[in-house]
DNA sequence: GAATACCTGAGC
DNA sequence: GCTCAGGTATTC
């Protein structure tokens, strides 16, 4: 799933069910996604309250009343559930009970891109799971974003995707604000005005708030807690849309791979520079 | 930067 | 059978 309006809306469907609750069992299937180990999330989580849920760009935080966080990143197919009864589906890969006996956390992930990480302290949060990233994109302040993008070389599509610059946004908001911006995703953030920068911040943030508004984009597998999925797919204006008519002007949107990542704009609507 | 690697599943 | 897929880290 996951890119920021994604998460938001996992962090919002879970947080109600997890505050107050204290964990009491926890059953690893897939050690690997556990860091550092299981063993260590366990003796970390049991036995205090969930005191808060926050989310950091695509990073979910589990504060825990005592101390520690316990991280979950949803990477590309993650998904937490939380229910009653385990969901009838492969990949499971990490079950949490409450001393409550009341509903379970499912984590499940058939691609194991993701992962849950014990934090005992702040420090090791910010070494962890949270090393190297930038201000959370939803809602940044508008000289902010100017500040980390403008200047910049390299491709803007690329550098709207480096969690280091800003985190949260990741394929599908990266080529939708681009469209609605104007913006073509190879050009340089360097070689653009303020106007055009101030442009796409504010493009950025109308497209996260949709989205979010929208439950999120269910391009495969993407649901909330709850297990419903969004419906901001079909607001797409470019992502995966490739060889079909722009809504805006009724070109042939185009699609490139940039960064390694397929890339899908309107070569009419976004041709600033090019 | 670009390529590759980590995995499984969906769609053609 | 092949290509592609919301993410990130690591290589050259």
């Amino acid at each position: 799933m996951p890119e920021l309006p994604e998460v938001e809306n996992v962090r919002r469907t879970m947080a109600p069910d997890l505050l107050g609750r204290t964990p009491s069992t926890v059953r690893v299937g897939l050690a690997k996604l556990v860091r550092p180990t299981p063993q260590a999330l366990s003796a970390g989580i049991r036995g205090q309250s969930i005191s808060q849920v926050d989310r950091h760009g695509k990073l979910l935080m589990l504060r825990m009343s005592g101390h520690g966080t316990w991280a979950i990143h949803l990477g590309m197919t993650g998904q937490v559930i939380i229910a009653d009864r385990r969901p009838d589906a492969k990949h499971i890969h990490v079950t949490v009970g409450f001393d409550d006996g009341g509903p379970r956390l499912y984590y499940r992930d058939p691609r194991q891109f993701g992962f849950m990480a014990w934090c005992p302290d702040q420090a090791a949060l910010d070494a962890g799971p949270l090393a190297n990233m930038g201000p959370d994109a939803l809602g940044i302040p508008l000289e902010v974003f100017l500040e980390r993008v403008s200047g910049k070389g390299g491709k803007l599509k690329s550098v709207l995707l480096d969690q280091r610059v800003l985190a949260g946004v990741g394929n599908i908001y990266a080529d939708e604000s681009l469209h609605r911006a104007g913006l073509h995703p190879l050009v340089a953030p360097k070689d653009l005005s303020q106007a055009q920068l101030t442009a796409l911040h504010h493009h950025l943030q109308e497209t996260l708030a949709e989205a979010l508004a929208k439950g999120g984009s269910s391009i495969s597998n993407f649901v909330d807690a709850h297990g419903r999925p969004g419906t901001f797919q079909h607001a797409h204006r470019v992502y995966q849309r490739g060889g079909q008519a722009c809504n805006e002007c009724g070109c042939e949107i185009e699609r490139i791979v940039v960064a390694g990542r397929s890339t899908h704009f309107c070569p009419h609507c976004q041709k600033e520079h090019f």
